[in-house]
DNA sequence: ATACATTGGTTGTATATACAAATATTAGTA
DNA sequence: TACTAATATTTGTATATACAACCAATGTAT
């Protein structure tokens, strides 16, 4: 559906405006989507992008400035979503004899286990964006690179 | 700059999870333009949103509803924004007379003012995303409107 | 060593979001 | 007319965001 008729706004007057407010609508759309999906695990966005970054380097730990660096929304407090995710039991903290100043996360078993199962629903989520073909998935990425320079 | 590169990632499995993680990341970036963009004019973007919107009726009066509809980011709470836009005196609210559930807004001398004043600067703010040509930019808004179906 | 800057993380706070429940008015219908 | 449903907006609340100020550990220069 045309932006246009989501809006319900006449043409704009502007490609580049037409594009900034079709990637603010397109967001909400795909946040929607990622929100309905990552409640039914008792997640939240972020909170799964941290326990994806803390496994990228597993067994070994990850400090937090390296999960700030890493993560997709760079605004998020990491202090605070770690907090969240030790709670819940999928994550350890400790701090690093090396450099007291430094913070190592670890994934704990139980939290492997929460991300294991979640993958094995992940196509569900992808299929929202099967309205495009692969290639076309390609093509806007890249454009979304050049994009932002 | 590639997303795997942004992000500290190895190659994505998968083009729409690349995809997926690329609008979200792209998101954030576009946020962060539009966020300091509209602070130096004292508005947030969903408050300049609401503006605009009352703008295209003016000078007849729009209704919550419709605010709702045509906003880009349907999450907002219209009742708590346009609160925030009469403190700032530039729109008024009646209870419609034809409808007494009906909340009329409209847009004073003053917010109109304030609306041309953006407009002048938007420009600066569109000059941003010149990183594509306007033949990419019309690419990609196509594409997501297809993306979202 | 001492002082000062830097790094890595934490805390506070005002505002915004998500979402459910509440209220008020109008419309439909038996 | 009274009852029920639908519509339009408001309120409450838990959580999240943006952003600045803060603290502790380390590095560096004198």
């Amino acid at each position: 559906m045309r932006i246009e008729d989501e809006i319900q706004q006449r043409e704009f007057t502007d490609d580049y405006r037409r594009l900034l407010v079709n990637l603010l609508f397109t967001n909400n759309w795909v946040n929607q989507q990622q929100l309905s999906f990552f409640k039914q695990f008792g997640l939240t966005q972020q909170q799964h992008n941290v326990l994806s970054i803390v496994r990228g380097q597993h067994p070994s730990p990850v400090c937090f400035g390296d999960i700030q660096n890493r993560m997709v929304d760079r605004n998020s407090n990491v202090t605070r979503l770690v907090d969240k995710l030790i709670e819940k039991g999928y994550v350890t903290r400790d701090i690093c004899a090396a450099n007291r100043r430094m913070i190592e996360v670890r994934l704990t078993p139980k939290g492997l286990e929460k991300l294991t199962q979640i993958d094995s629903y992940l196509p569900q989520l992808l299929e929202r964006f099967h309205n495009l073909s692969s290639e076309e998935a390609v093509l806007v990425s890249n454009l979304l690179d050049k994009l932002r320079g």
